[in-house]
DNA sequence: TTCGTTATTCATCGACCGAATAATAATACA
DNA sequence: TGTATTATTATTCGGTCGATGAATAACGAA
């Protein structure tokens, strides 16, 4: 009489395709993000996407190679796109430093408003910046480094009075504060006593591009 | 026979007082940092420290109280130093934005440069930032925004242009850029191809004061 | 139909983690 | 000296985690 079986059993090939790995990898997204590589469980995950645990590594394999997946995903579309929006800022008749920032930043941004799976993404993406772990570090290299050196090469001839070290260090500089922003975004309005909070998300892209330009256009001390 | 005692037991008092707790709370630290709250394991603390791991609770409580105890230790000490640098640069005849900013910035990057234990503590200080959990945002909040609010006073009196909320948030972007500045120092040099690494780190802080007191002068749009 | 391959679930293992409790040694104080 | 208090250790508990291997159902090819 144990064999009596629930009903709600099927191993098998029900749901395969692209289509259950991207809902795994969002719910990855939204765990590390929220918990951190280590504090999030692949057990959540698995519950969150539906499926089993076991399926997580039959797909992925560790739960660092999960993690890198979710990340590799969101990044290279964010470096497509900038490497796309760069060329189209470089072949345009008002290029400056100004356009040059807006093709950099409005991914990232774009991201961040597109709902709750790019904002998790953004929350995630400042965690991994912040972790000194040498994976970390590649995985941010492997994924940013190539689309910003693109960036500074073209801040250099935009801005010819500056040594390349220069520029490198401002456009470094950029990272952080674009990151940070965008991360804490929600928050920001504490610091104003609420005056941010009525300002329309466009208009505090415009006002990170003012101060980044001015910050990059600075003159050497 | 089974009374045969090992030498090497020593309950008691022998090492009571603020420096074992130091001791702790300095590996504490190190371990935060090195792996975030989740990851840090209160048993490699305490045998780092040389302690019974039961006695990281006699003396702070949770893994969490742990945590907070050690943030609260160096945000308090920067708290204050920055307090006391802000009344001075006010109280000086030099006043300017650069003299606000350098009044800001020196406690962390002296921190910083003091050695592994202050490095540690800006690596965890970022990671703090990056972590979207109420409680982090509360602890944030708690040590550092009442000397924000003074700074924000200062340069709104230094930019009498600038509506507040725009001062406010420039001064929010700012706390991201130098956050991450910190944090990846040791980094910037891939970005550069080595340039940045021949660059002693008293030109780097003058590099950042640049770069930021440009942005905050910047003319609104 | 048959059979091998692929996708999925189930069940479990060993490791580790944070918390808690009880025992115990050193000190302070009477 | 004796006794209460404090600092420290030893040990254990329940829970959770990532990983893993075996079982199994669906599908494609023959």
């Amino acid at each position: 009489m144990d064999t009596s079986q629930p009903p709600r059993r099927k191993p098998g090939r029900p749901k395969a395709g692209a289509d259950l790995r991207d809902r795994i990898l969002d719910e990855a997204e939204a765990c590390f993000a929220a918990a951190g590589f280590a504090g999030a469980a692949l057990r959540e995950i698995a519950t969150r996407a539906g499926v089993n645990q076991a399926l997580l590594r039959y797909y992925f394999g560790s739960k660092q190679d999960l993690f890198d997946a979710v990340f590799r995903r969101r990044g290279g579309m964010i470096s497509g796109q900038r490497h796309v929006l760069l060329d189209r800022a470089l072949a345009a008749p008002d290029l400056s430093v100004e356009s040059v920032l807006r093709a950099y930043l409005r991914p990232q941004w774009e991201m961040k408003l597109s709902g709750p799976g790019g904002a998790a993404f953004i929350a995630l993406q400042a965690r991994v910046h912040a972790e000194p772990e040498a994976h970390a570090l590649e995985l941010r290299r492997e994924v940013y480094d190539p689309s910003l050196r693109r960036y500074i090469d073209a801040l250099c001839d935009l801005l010819p009075a500056l040594p390349r070290a220069v520029v490198s260090m401002r456009v470094a500089f950029l990272v952080g504060t674009y990151l940070f922003m965008l991360n804490d975004l929600g928050r920001l309005t504490d610091l104003s006593e609420g005056q941010i909070h009525e300002m329309p998300p466009e208009h505090m892209l415009d006002q990170l591009v003012v101060f980044l330009a001015a910050g990059l256009r600075a003159p050497e001390i």
